[in-house]
DNA sequence: AAACAAACAAGA
DNA sequence: TCTTGT
DNA sequence: GTTT
């Protein structure tokens, strides 16, 4: 893996440092007399002219490419290594090779690595696996997940794309929708992986001039994401320091959804202009934010709250896993200001649980790579299918199967091919995985026995540590099993992102229905504000539900809120989400097909155009829907009826 | 001034 | 019930 | 935090 020399680490690596995202004047400062040091070779030119001499083209030293010229000009034959900013947007990216006529074929034998691999191997003092560090700006999946190279010195074949469809689909159709045809499927799922691959969900310069340097002044893809970076911090402040639905929560809550638009917004934000338009979640003080960071690059509320010592504090001790708001409170009480100081007075914190987070935090920081989460799925399917023999469908969930090219955790959903209940199938692979040395932690696990309080089916949740790599960091991972009737709700769950669940599950309420990881059902009964419930000491609500309208895939789940389907790298809250949603209110009508029947035709019309692809036939139940104006307007009476406030209710029914 | 609030699981 | 996590 |  590396070499003993510091001073040969980089022998015969000729570095390209692709000049976006300010690298290149961070790299002529910072890196490149370091690789130069340690037996590397620096290119300042991508290519060169094509003349039939190419070492002596090479020699050509004009600082500018000038691009007008009909020169034909080739890929620097040199280089070994492009290095790319990790902030850069891998469209950014292929639109700069365009630029330079350069194809992704002439680069598929070139490392094409972050900075960190520079930055890490001089910090290490050894030539890191070049894989760790890929800059996945190819159109599919990063990597196989078995192939590891034994050696970084030979550049990897391009990837070829996923043979299986984006998503993860429940094998078997369910015996309740009646006798479809059962494919035969394999044993265990192995494919996960969805052919985008998803760069962080903006980033540097979109709109063209590539290379021109970050300014706050100018609009740009980079700016975007630098906001959009302002705003989750102040989330994240505000989630540390904010114990109970408080005001905090609240700005929390606004800062999560408005820093999801920004990052995932299309086009440079020309200005605040742009994002008026926002509803709900765009008002005169986040509009002002905006403009002081398009005049100063930052925010002075944001400075202040991260120079406080409580928050600080707050956000030090928060790293340890299970470390709250609350309990952040108690160790500052007790005089604690550090994580070096909980560590010293471990007594303080008050489970076992924490304590023995304690060691995990630095690593519990770390990011993977698309490749390290797909060996340990290998992992666990082949421990699975040794047990399981054919039984049981894995995938990949999470922040991976949203295409994320990094990932902080490893999330499962677990079903069974058939529709028995869920056992004790994660209890005894966790078992042999810890066994096998993988597993070295369980976090949370549910009892083997019992059924969840929202469910019919019983489900099962694991949180735990593994370690993928032998010698890697320790890595947080997470299985979820449930009822095979449950799956696509399962599956839409822990996909998230947590932002866009939300947003979801809002919409299901508007829509008078209720979304959970278990079903969608009407709600056909709801009583009193959610204020109310908690004034009067319920945690929530009490509803009547309906039947729950049964959902085989995702896309059946969207269907039945009257959404758009939206695959996975795109479900996030963006900008053009909650105007759909609106636009779905407005339309008012849907059409929920049950698998049995008895149903009531009132208009008939959508009756075949609804229908899905399969053959089985399923009756429609064709159903008005109770709309939000209508449904919150009947709260409101209900409310001010009940508070013998006549004047309120007079209102409510004007409204109506 | 008051309402707004995802929904759930686990564990102490 | 409170707290934390997904 | 925003909206009514
Ligand atoms: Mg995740």
């Amino acid at each position: 893996m590396s070499q003993r020399e510091p001073s040969s680490i980089f022998a015969s690596c000729c570095l390209f440092f692709v000049p976006m995202d300010g690298l290149s004047a961070r790299a002529t400062k910072l890196m490149k007399p370091r690789v130069l040091e340690m037996g590397g070779r620096v290119e300042d030119q991508l290519t060169v002219i094509f003349s039939g001499d190419l070492t002596q083209q090479e020699e050509d030293d004009n600082d500018v490419i000038d691009l007008e010229q009909d020169d034909e000009r080739v890929m620097n034959p040199v280089v070994t290594h492009l290095i790319v900013a990790r902030s850069v947007n891998s469209d950014s990216f292929l639109r700069y090779l365009g630029r330079h006529d350069i194809s992704e074929a002439m680069i598929a034998r070139l490392h094409v690595v972050t900075d960190g691999w520079v930055t890490d191997s001089i910090k290490k003092k050894q030539r890191l696996n070049e894989k760790d560090h890929q800059f996945p700006y190819h159109s599919v999946a990063s990597s196989p997940a078995l192939s590891r190279q034994a050696t970084p010195t030979q550049s990897p074949p391009p990837p070829s794309p996923p043979l299986t469809p984006p998503d993860p689909p429940l094998p078997l159709a369910l015996a309740a929708s009646g006798g479809a045809t059962v494919p035969r499927v394999p044993a265990v799922k192995m494919e996960a992986s969805i052919p985008e691959v998803k760069m962080e969900v903006c980033s540097a310069h979109g709109g063209g001039g590539e290379e021109e340097e970050y300014h706050h002044t100018r609009p740009s893809m980079e700016r975007n994401r630098r906001l959009a970076k302002m705003f989750k911090q102040l989330s994240s402040v505000y989630k540390a320091i904010a114990t109970e639905p408080s005001q905090d929560f609240q700005r929390y809550r606004h800062y999560s959804r408005i820093s999801e638009i920004v990052s995932t917004w299309p086009e440079p934000i020309e200005s605040v202009q742009d994002l008026r338009p926002l509803r709900g979640c765009y008002g005169a003080k986040t509009d002002e934010k905006v403009n002081e960071f398009f005049r100063t690059g930052s925010s002075q509320r944001l400075a202040h709250l991260l120079s406080d010592e409580r928050t600080k504090a707050f956000m030090e001790f928060q790293q340890i896993w299970h470390v709250g708001a609350a309990e952040s409170n108690k160790l500052y009480r007790r005089g604690l200001r550090t994580l070096a100081d909980v560590k010293r007075h471990p007594e303080y914190l008050s489970t076992d649980l924490q304590r023995r987070c304690l060691k995990y935090v630095e690593d519990f920081q770390k990011k993977m790579t698309r490749a390290e989460v797909e060996e340990a799925h290998q992992q666990v399917c082949s421990v699975a299918e040794r047990l399981y023999p054919g039984e049981l469908h894995i995938v990949l969930t999470g922040s991976y199967r949203r295409g994320d090219a990094q990932t902080k955790d490893i999330d499962f959903l677990i079903t069974r091919h058939d529709d028995r209940e869920v056992a004790d199938e994660v209890n005894r692979i966790v078992d042999s995985l810890s066994h096998d040395g993988f597993m070295t932690d369980t976090l949370v696990l549910s009892p083997g026995c019992g059924f969840g309080a929202k469910s019919e089916h019983k489900s099962v949740t694991f949180y735990g540590v593994c370690r993928p790599r032998k010698g890697g960091p320790l890595r947080r991972i997470d299985m979820w099993m449930q009822h095979r009737s449950e799956y696509a709700f399962a599956l839409l769950h822990c996909t998230g992102s947590a932002q866009f669940n939300i947003t979801m599950r809002t919409h299901a309420d508007k829509m008078g229905l209720q979304l959970t990881q278990h079903k969608l059902a009407k709600v056909i009964e709801a009583t009193g504000s959610k204020q109310g419930a908690r004034r009067s000491g319920q945690s929530r609500n009490l509803t009547h539900e309906g039947p729950p309208i049964p959902c085989e895939t995702e896309e059946e789940i969207f269907t039945a809120m009257g959404l758009r389907y939206r695959p996975p790298p795109q479900r996030f809250h963006d900008r053009d989400f909650g105007a759909e949603c609106h636009e779905a209110i407005a339309h008012r009508k849907l059409t929920w097909y049950w698998p049995d029947g008895g149903a009531v035709d009132s208009s008939g019309e959508p009756l075949a155009k609804r229908r899905k692809k399969d053959d089985i036939p399923r009756p429609p139940i064709v159903d008005q829907l109770l709309v939000r104006q209508q449904h919150q307007l009947q709260l409101k009476r209900e409310r001010a009826m009940a508070a013998g406030n006549l004047k309120g209710a007079m209102m409510a029914l004007k409204g109506a």
